[in-house]
DNA sequence: ATCCCGAGGG
DNA sequence: CCCTCTGGAT
């Protein structure tokens, strides 16, 4: 893909979606590093189906200690993975309580050194909460990339690189969360919508068929 | 049967 | 590299 069709393609996701911001509700900042943690292998949706009811008294990793390890299981018990997501949040709270003044950490160092805390959670989080021009390599993304043509790579972190530099300038703030919108809405894993793809005519596979 | 804003452990 | 964790949606 040329530099002038890479322009074109997220000028166009631009302005399909001028204010692109995830998709999770979360007031606080403990509350986007848990829904986060809370989204791997699941969908926003869903975490926001747990989540709606505990947030209200849930703003802290203190309050989430308050709650205590049982209850916050339970409360989430629909979204699968629901025991290893609890021991993890419940370790990242103690750790911010006692490390970090309660407060998420700017790095990527810190926050990965957070149970459940991985890259691809990191980056979220960086750029979601902080506004750092990272770009965060979820499912959706790599399998966009990889289609389209954008950037290639077989690893969530060569996709990465590949993005950084394969994204214009202007874009790269946003552009996480305009490939993570085509990727849900558009570019669909088992049946993706060529027929209403703003960016078919730009896409290697789009171009093939489906 | 496959996928969902993965991470940690072996 | 592989495996496991886990339930809901499609």
């Amino acid at each position: 893909m040329t530099p002038a069709q890479r322009q074109q393609l997220f000028e166009r996701l631009a302005q399909a979606n001028p204010h692109p911001t995830t998709e999770l509700i979360w007031h606080t900042p403990f509350q986007l590093l848990l829904a986060v943690l809370l989204s791997a292998q699941s969908t926003d949706v869903g975490v926001n189906r747990v989540t709606a009811p505990l947030f209200p008294t849930l703003q802290t990793p203190q309050d989430l200690l308050t709650l205590g390890l049982a209850t916050f299981e339970e409360a989430i018990r629909t979204l699968g993975l629901y025991r290893t997501k609890s021991r993890h949040a419940i370790e990242m709270a103690k750790i911010l309580v006692d490390q970090h003044e309660g407060q998420v950490p700017e790095t990527q160092v810190e926050l990965e050194a957070l149970p459940g805390v991985g890259r691809k959670t990191a980056n979220v989080v960086l750029n979601t909460l902080y506004g750092h021009p990272t770009i965060a390599v979820d499912t959706h993304v790599f399998r966009v990339a990889n289609r389209t043509g954008l950037a290639r790579g077989t690893t969530p972190l060569a996709v990465e690189q590949a993005l950084l530099r394969a994204v214009p300038a202007p874009f790269l703030q946003h552009a996480h969360h305009w490939l993570i919108l085509q990727g849900r809405h558009i570019c669909l894993a088992r049946a993706p919508r060529c027929g209403i793809c703003p960016i078919q005519d730009l896409c290697d596979t789009g171009k093939i068929h489906v």
